[in-house]
DNA sequence: TATTGTTATACTCTATAACTATA
DNA sequence: TATAGTTATAGAGTATAACAATA
């Protein structure tokens, strides 16, 4: 095999997984009326309190996008806006105790969901899945 | 570590690697004027000609989504439908040469967006990730 | 009767452009 | 002047329901 080939299979497998993965994310999504881009904001504003620029920046999407999907998701109560209290052109974004408690029940149920193919490896490959994963990641913003 | 933090930290892996790996496919996509989904449809179509309600199911799409993806890239002559000679109800679809030409191109630039950071592996580490992904993948069904 | 596909409808997602308010 | 956010607009993506044609 050539290092060409080798990337190639690389190439192919991992899109093939990441369509896998988000076809289950998406399913858990829809099964809660939440699209895989609103169980993307919810899971980053897991540990997080960013303001809307920042969503958008982390999400790569356009500012004015960022205003609807806030929106949407603050009449159903998931999420709440404030005024950035150093400056006052900013607008800080958060998860309110329901959305909180929704998006710990959507790990659950994403765990839940692929435990089951991921569990097809031993610990020891599992381990070291993540090795040669980790160093092809960017910085932090899991889920 | 135990079994469980092993499975946190893969899932917590792979889906972080699933967004890195789609807000790739999402660019490339945009840059040629497609969206993520027309880029998965024109990938299905390299080696298939399968009718309406195929496509759907690849996707996990309604089949009247599916009359309007088709619709549209009919329109831009990326793709061509065709009765089922077999079956009067079916409509086949299948890749025009410009579309053909089209993913060949997104082919190689996806490619070319993904390779460098895949290749911060040694070409042995790439074959072991693909082994560990392959178990875990569906039957095929690439790009 | 069941299946295949399209159409009508409604809503979400998305970007661009124009705007207001603040820095 | 530049930045943060919202709104208006237009188009794509999506599902549900109703329909026509074929099996």
């Amino acid at each position: 095999m050539t290092s060409e080939d080798s990337l190639d299979a690389l190439i192919d497998a991992l899109v093939r997984s990441t369509f896998q993965v988000t076809s289950v994310l998406t399913r858990i999504g829809a099964e809660n009326d939440l699209s895989l881009t609103q169980l993307r904001v919810l899971g980053i504003l897991r540990d997080r309190r960013p303001r809307v620029t920042e969503l958008a920046a982390h999400l790569g999407l356009d500012k004015s996008t960022m205003s609807g999907l806030v929106d949407r998701a603050e009449r159903r109560g998931l999420l709440a806006r404030d005024r950035n209290p150093h400056d006052g052109r900013a607008v800080d974004v958060f998860l309110t105790p329901a959305g909180r408690e929704l998006t710990q029940r959507l790990d659950v149920e994403i765990r839940r969901a692929l435990a089951p193919t991921l569990g097809r490896l031993r610990p020891e490959q599992r381990e070291q899945l993540v090795g040669l994963l980790e160093p092809l990641l960017g910085p932090a913003d899991a889920d």
